[in-house]
DNA sequence: CCGACAACCTGACGGC
DNA sequence: TGCCGTCAGGTTGTCG
């Protein structure tokens, strides 16, 4: 899925076009994604106003003037598009505002998620809960990590990727910080030294700082709201990038863990 | 509590 | 051209 950075960008994209306007059309065009879509959504939502858009992790939230928050999670392949000149099978969702501007949620590997609560019990959201610090937040620390990693003996790789522990990062962004850091990705969780730890933290923050900037990376099936692609994936430093050279001239290698693919160097990081 | 692994679903791509 | 295996940005449930 897009990781923070591409709802981020998401969410700033959706704002311009529903920030203070009102829901004319709401229509759902199935009745699930990962889960079922909440019967009542078009019900609730028509007619109501846009009054603020906002991010928590990875899930998009869409606030009304009648109290409800509609939480959407992308999955691996979800994307609003914008205005859309035809609708396909995988689009989910639609939303059209009082200005006629259209907004479709599309997801062909369904993945994502749809939920509507009540805006002031959105902390209480199952999804919520448990969920670690926002990376970009002042809670984010190399001590704070230190604890939450103490005694784990799971590759930090794994770990990072726990929403419980970090929320936000996926495989991508976690690949990413791991080798701007220099640490090695299977190095068990509570043994990556404190001065690591402070370099891993930068790091989160600069490369999800650096996406953001340049409007989120673009794969396969990714794509602002705006329909503009988005620049990272050309800075990536290792994702994706299995065979070819690191800046030290050793090899980016690709392996398994936890099955899915972990790029990195093996001569940055120790 | 922890870790390993399968499941959910569709599409793109490479090899033959 | 077509078929088949493999892989993909995530989360969640089960089992030991």
């Amino acid at each position: 899925m897009p990781e923070l950075p591409e709802v981020e960008t998401t969410v700033r994209g959706l704002a311009p076009v529903l920030e203070g306007r009102r829901l004319a059309k709401v229509e759902p065009r199935r009745a699930d994604l990962r889960r079922a879509i909440p019967p009542d959504l078009r019900q609730r939502l028509t007619g109501a106003t846009v009054t603020a858009l906002g991010r928590r992790a990875k899930y998009g939230l869409i606030e009304t003037d009648r109290g409800d928050t509609l939480i959407f999670h992308l999955g691996m392949s979800g994307r609003w598009r914008v205005d859309p000149e035809d609708l396909g099978k995988h689009d989910h969702l639609l939303l059209e505002t009082d200005e006629g501007r259209r907004l479709s949620l599309c997801d062909p590997r369904r993945f994502g998620s749809l939920d509507l609560v009540r805006t002031e019990a959105v902390a209480d959201f199952p999804a919520f809960a448990a969920l670690g610090p926002e990376p970009l937040g002042e809670t984010l620390t190399a001590s704070f990590l230190a604890t939450r990693l103490a005694g784990r003996i799971a590759p930090i790789k794994l770990l990072l990727l726990d929403q419980r522990i970090v929320a936000g990062l996926g495989n991508i962004y976690v690949c990413e910080a791991l080798n701007m850091a220099g640490i090695n990705p299977r190095a068990a969780g509570g043994s990556v030294p404190a001065a690591r730890l402070k370099r891993l933290v930068v790091a989160i923050r600069d490369v999800l700082e650096a996406a953001i900037e340049a409007g989120g990376s673009s794969l396969r099936d990714y794509a602002r709201p705006d329909g503009q692609l988005g620049y990272f994936s050309k800075q990536f430093r290792v994702y994706g990038r299995e065979g070819e050279a690191c800046e030290c001239g050793s090899l980016i290698v690709r392996q398994v863990d936890g099955g899915r693919s972990t790029f990195w160097c093996q001569k940055c990081q120790r």
